[in-house]
RNA sequence: GGCGACGUAGCUCAGCUGGUGAGAGCGCCCGACUCAUAAUCGGGAGGUCGACAGUUCGAAUCUGUCCGUCGCUACCA
């Protein structure tokens, strides 16, 4: 476990603004960010958790021009749509923002500059095909043609989405421009790249030094490496992004998004900084020896991650290198990657639909493909929700409350002389507090749940091997001691579930007292205890399913 | 095609720096209990750890080949 107030700076994906997210970006991104955040700050550390919408990028502009409206107003929807995901979800982030700020653009000159200025950026010149009737260059995507592998008459310029191959724009057969119809004529273009390949040998070493990182992200980055880097193109002929910070290409350029977007991790924060009155406030995260920083992502994501960002950030100087980059695997749908444009598996906005957020948060952290792609179904939630989390924690906390409303006068009771089985039970909830940490401090989140089901599990069996109910008949005394120790006993076991179920917790607290640390908070006696409403509503399947169409996703 | 990951009980997954009898949750069967959201607790059945070959005294764990699934393949990010 982490020293005490560590600056950790939790760094999650950039949503992309160009449609609705789905659950596995959930699972993948933003829920275990947000676990790691919550425990963080429990456990006294200085989380700055930030993200924002990316809302640069073809798939906008794609979108926008198909529905006829600016990108500008694509990403403002979804931008909206996000946020109010995150507000309904409750992902506790600092400084949720866009790159569409006037701050992110000025950070990510900043950047650009240095590396420029530095020689890790240069100038080339290449040949892409341009639309003369549009008067533009075009990207992969705005080029359609018969794919030559498959015959596919409508294969875009970067991939036949018929057979699933990968395509250069100059392989298709009769090449016409997206916009327009006519047949793109190829025009060179200038171009800023970044040398990746100046940091083939530093990012190799420095990957070889990583420990703890997770086996695939850390084979798939060495194979980048063993590949060989090669330079990148970052700038772009399109008009919707952020401007290249010198007028040498002249008009029509921008940056390229992919160089733009990561460097959103560092103008989020500064942006922070900014609204805390503190300018300067972002260097703690960012250049301290002590700070952590770790990525939270999908796999997709990984080398841009791994590779690419360390080698600006090393470039640039000063910054620190990401400490972990525990990206995760998917989540697949009966068997198919979730996606949201093909309706496989549910939108965010489709899950809170259909289940209260404790619930599908719980359902999710049990399920997050951190090792392995991991297969879910509505069928599959609805199981972890009324045969886990309701059955043996919702229902744990109920039947507890319930009887120290019911048998101890509908107050805490006092301690009591307690037997040694009794200290045992909560000596055994304070041990899961502290294996919890760890695993969660080691992003293993899926563990830590487990750790702490197991320890509500353990109350269970206390319960039923003690009896209370039948010792407030026989000896009252003993039993306000049984009941004073399985309540101690929830009372620890919560601060587990606490990262993981925002919502119930703050409901419990609203019972039993406040959680402001990693540890069994004091419980005070005398404290009265109301009769509990159920911390959770069980998911009636029946009606689920009953739901429009009779598929409930 | 190349690269990476994965293929372990009915389902979802852990284990994989090689070594006491192959695990967990859920489901299923039996029993206990009835405070609690028909919840809980105990016990049990169930797997030749994808296939084949090899290394080794010993492999789910290492190597090779094959089969299958998923992803990436640098203009999605």
């Amino acid at each position: 476990m982490a020293e005490p107030q560590v600056p950790i700076l939790v760094a999650v994906a950039w949503p992309y603004a160009s449609g609705s997210r789905h659950l596995g970006h959930l699972a993948g991104a933003y829920l275990p960010a947000d676990v790691f955040a919550r425990f963080q700050r429990l456990a006294g550390n200085r989380v700055l958790m930030v993200s924002g919408s990316d809302v640069h990028g073809t798939p906008i502009t794609v979108r926008a021009d198909a529905e006829g409206v600016t990108p500008a107003e694509i990403a403002d929807r979804y931008h909206a749509e996000f946020l109010d995901a995150w507000e309904r979800l409750a992902i506790s982030w600092d400084c949720y923002t866009s790159t569409g700020t006037e701050n992110h653009a000025a950070v990510t000159h900043d950047i650009f500059l240095r590396l420029l200025e530095k020689g890790y950026i240069d100038r080339r010149t290449s040949d892409q095909f341009y639309d003369a009737e549009a008067d533009r260059f075009l990207p992969d995507r705005y080029i359609e043609g018969t794919c030559p592998h498959c015959g596919y008459a409508e294969a875009r310029g970067d991939q036949c989405e018929d057979c699933g191959r990968t395509l250069d724009p100059e392989e298709l057969v009769d090449p016409r421009s997206k916009i327009t119809g006519a047949e793109p004529e190829v025009r060179s273009t200038e171009h800023f790249y970044l040398r990746l390949s100046d940091f083939e040998e530093s990012l190799g070493s420095w990957l070889d030094s990583r420990e703890g990182w997770r086996r695939h992200v850390l084979n798939f980055s060495k194979g980048w490496i063993e590949e060989g880097l090669q330079d990148r193109a970052i700038t772009r002929d399109l008009d919707w992004g952020v401007a290249v910070p010198v007028d040498d290409l002249g008009p029509g350029k921008r940056i390229y998004v992919w160089f733009e977007a990561v460097i959103g991790y560092l103008s989020a924060a500064k942006e922070w900084a900014q609204r805390q009155g503190d300018s300067e406030a972002w260097r703690d995260w960012w250049e301290g020896d002590d700070a952590r920083s770790v990525y939270f992502i999908g796999k997709d994501n990984i080398p841009f991650h791994t590779i690419i960002w360390p080698a600006m950030l090393s470039g640039y100087g000063g910054l620190n290198l990401p400490t972990d980059v525990p990206a995760n695997q998917y989540l697949t749908f009966k068997g198919g990657k979730a996606s949201a444009s093909r309706g496989v598996g549910l939108t965010i906005g489709e899950g809170l639909r259909l289940f209260e957020p404790d619930g599908l948060r719980y359902a999710l952290a049990a399920s997050l493909p951190e090792q392995s792609d991991t297969d879910i179904s509505v069928e599959e939630i609805v199981r972890r929700i009324n045969e886990e989390l309701i059955a043996t924690w919702g229902n744990l906390v109920n039947r507890v409350l319930s009887m120290v409303h019911a048998r101890c006068d509908g107050a805490v009771p006092e301690p009591g002389d307690r037997t040694d089985a009794d200290t045992e039970l909560v000596a055994d909830v304070d041990a899961a507090l502290v294996s919890a940490a760890d695993q969660i401090d080691r992003v293993e989140l899926r563990a830590a749940l487990r750790t702490a089901m197991e320890a509500a599990a353990g109350v269970n069996a206390y319960l039923n091997a003690t009896e209370p109910w039948k010792l407030a008949e026989t000896d009252p005394d003993r039993a306000r001691v049984v009941l004073g120790t399985a309540l101690d006993a929830v009372n620890g076991v919560r601060v587990a579930f606490t990262p993981y179920l925002p919502f119930s917790s703050a409901a419990l607290e609203e019972v039993i007292g406040p959680v402001d640390a990693w540890r069994r908070p004091e419980l005070s006696p005398g404290m009265p205890i109301g009769k509990p409403p159920p911390l959770f509503a069980k998911v009636d399947v029946e009606e689920l399913f009953a739901d429009d169409d009779g598929e409930p996703g």
